[in-house]
DNA sequence: CAAAAATTTTAATCTGGATTAAAATACGGC
DNA sequence: GCCGTATTTTAATCCAGATTAAAATTTTTG
């Protein structure tokens, strides 16, 4: 067994295996998707990925665990990177389309928790819990720090988090709208927060 | 057979029927819902359901065309009742979210089209794209009667839309957050797109 | 190159859930 | 209360797609 590039070539085919299967389930849903549709999409055999995973159920709940992991990355790069919350609100909605729409991309949208296992549902969904209160701080340090207008942060992060989930919805892989996405998303969805 | 009263009674229930499908759909999506889960939902039986639609997949189809009937119908009332762009877009916004919080709703997301017989998903396909043209049609009336700043129409409707599509996502019928909702969302949505 | 480990396929099985037909029940009109 | 229609249930059937085990193939290592 050849130690780290042996698990090297099983992460990438994981991968390439999550990214495929990221891409059905957006599609056609949860169950709308089959073991083959996902196989079929990386030339393989429905039963080979059961080498890569437990059951269909664990599946998804990897693909929304990246999901997470990727959405984590770019709050965290966010607020690296930006001077005060409204740039940091701003840079978060940039990454998180660079991310969707680039070479990680296609990420699946968790729209079929319930799904899950009891365990893996509870996990997924605190931390998208989480991610929403980060966001939300986000909102509150903007306000705080004057670069954003007092509103009902809930509802606001609900409204921005609503436009981005459903980006995969419509986008598909075309390179023009992927630039046009990346251009005019940050600024349609901020628009509304800077003090006047 | 007792003519208009019967009819009343079948359409009674037969609309019952499609706002349970469409909760379950929402929570779980298509092939994620049986037809048992909407059938229990309703005291009834899943076989029940045969008499008031064909299969499963002409329940989708209605749930979609019932969501699509409802969006049409605010949206009309939108161009009728706003004496601008802007105000046209926040009205639709606003009419929007009642018929989704209110007694109409719940209403299908359309998030599963792939999934549709290739007749009915091309007559949805096209009420929906006909809808997203009628929406970026207020955009630009705004833009044309000043009420609207210039702006990437299409981009920003896709952004509006996604915010408005992914509400029955995390709203679950709470009559506060409606009230919230439908107080915030309209300012939070069209606020960016004022001239200043 | 040969052996061993890793990866994939083949060929079954198994199951949930859609669908159907016939039977049972509810319900309005008389 | 009785009849005919409307509605629902019961009791099968049927099938796609998940899952598994064993065999075949590919890749890695020495």
């Amino acid at each position: 067994m050849a130690r780290s590039s042996d698990e090297t070539r099983f992460q990438l085919q994981r991968d390439r295996m999550l990214r495929a299967a990221a891409q059905c389930f957006n599609l056609k849903g949860y169950s709308g998707t089959s073991l083959k549709d996902v196989a079929n999409l990386l030339g393989l055999t429905d039963a080979a990925l059961y080498y890569y995973v437990r059951n269909k159920e664990e599946l998804v709940y990897q693909c929304y665990l990246r999901a997470a992991d990727v959405a984590q990355e770019a709050m965290l790069r966010a607020i690296d990177d930006g001077a005060n919350g409204l740039e940091q609100v701003r840079l978060y909605i940039r990454y998180h389309i660079e991310l969707i729409v680039g070479e990680t991309g296609p990420l699946a949208i968790m729209s079929e928790i319930p799904s899950l296992t009891p365990a893996h549902r509870d996990e997924i969904l605190q931390r998208s819990r989480a991610h929403s209160k980060n966001f939300e701080a986000l909102l509150e340090r903007g306000i705080a720090d004057g670069s954003i207008a007092p509103c009902d942060v809930r509802m606001t992060g609900n409204a921005i988090m609503g436009a981005l989930n459903w980006i995969p919805k419509w986008f598909h892989g075309d390179e023009k709208v992927a630039a046009r996405l990346l251009e005019q998303f940050p600024t349609i969805l901020s628009a509304g927060l800077a003090v006047r």
